[in-house]
DNA sequence: GCAGTTACCGACCGTACGTTCGGTAGACCT
DNA sequence: AGGTCTACCGAACGTACGGTCGGTAACTGC
């Protein structure tokens, strides 16, 4: 799951709690499991002695590699809310023909929500209760925002259904893309590309596969 | 909020924990209070405490109305999973043509989103964590079919577009649909209609608003 | 005006939570 | 071999949780 460098041939093994024998955990590879079992009970509903059992790991270890329950949070939302922010610098998102580039940021944030899967999961099910999920809901509107821009321009240049209020269309293109996140398996039945396409089709309507810019 | 048959005029009124005149809470009031809090912060993340500080009563006092916490969760999720199926059985979603059977069945589940906003919400963010939210998942699941199945039938129809995979495009629909919840609110700038109007062009394309069977 | 019922209360109970602490086994370096 | 450091442990802490209990004020029916 993690996507950091490979981690330098030096990983110690070390005995758990069962007194196997495993690769140590690092600040990342613990978050992958946390992240896990948040999406799995929800955040209030997960133990630390939840995570502890599914780590293979006590209580009071997961307190050498991290700061605390939120800290894991945090650490998990700030990784799918970078990635998400990484597409808005992109220059297919930023140059030329609003409607090209909202189908790039479409087509990129699916990528995103396929490679970073259960962070991005965990973003979405944030609700604002504490002030680290509140600051990640904030940093979510902004991406919204974005968003938001390129179909009200796209609009306006005639190249969306005219039928369609703007506002509306992204509310309702959101809801596409972040239903995903509930039902999604990298590398299942259906490819990433299947997944892109049926979104961009059903907004934009459909396109030649051939011309498709890509 | 509640839709329940008018109140008998025999209202008592009480004094609450500040000492001020309210009406007496019966089960239903105070479910519509619950769900509020549950929304707002989480089923997990709600005490009992919290419910009582919103309803102005005493912690104890919720006991003397509903068994627990978890009751009132289902009944709030039976309320909304009630209404939902209510849907399936009605004339326009059991005749006719696939595609004018969708089309009411998408109509009438936002229409059902309207009327019972919160509970439908609560429903929605249901993981699973109890027998009582496995149970809740269960039913959904069977909603979900029944869509399912008619997006199977209109699409072998060929009332579809042809290039949207039906088990895809059911999960979109469905995506659209239940996002409504994030952020819709009744009465506010966009009716039901016009939301209606806004999936059902998406999903099944635009049609002349004059000739739309309803 | 009295009896019964209803809607409420504060005090309390056992439990489970997130976190802290003092310690230790073993891997690594010299 | 000795010293250091890292990844881990069990036991314990204070707190907050869901739920229980015995009591009471006030409204209703008679």
């Amino acid at each position: 799951m993690t996507t950091r460098l490979a981690a330098p041939a030096r990983a110690r093994l070390v005995r758990g709690r069962g007194g196997e024998r495993r690769p140590a955990y690092d600040p990342d590879s613990l978050l992958d499991v946390a992240v896990t079992v948040f999406i799995e009970r929800g955040y209030d509903g997960t133990s630390m002695e939840d995570l502890a059992r599914t780590a293979r790991i006590s209580k009071s270890s997961i307190y050498h590699h991290v700061a605390g329950k939120e800290a894991l949070l945090r650490a998990a939302l700030d990784r799918a809310l970078d990635a998400l922010f990484a597409v808005c610098e992109e220059e297919e998102s930023t140059a030329g023909p609003a409607i090209d580039r909202l189908r790039h940021v479409i087509r990129r944030s699916i990528e995103i929500l396929d490679q970073e899967l259960p962070y991005v999961t965990l973003l979405l099910r944030v609700r604002g209760n504490t002030a680290t999920e509140q600051n990640a809901l904030e940093r979510r509107r902004a991406f919204d925002r974005f968003v938001a821009n390129l179909v009200a321009a796209a609009s306006a240049d005639g190249d969306l259904r005219a039928d369609l209020d703007p506002a509306l269309a992204t509310r309702l293109i959101f809801g596409m893309i972040n239903s995903v996140s509930e039902w999604y398996h990298p590398g299942g039945e259906i490819t990433v590309d299947q997944l892109a396409d049926g979104v961009v089709s059903l907004v934009i309507g459909a396109q030649p596969p051939a011309g498709r810019p890509r």
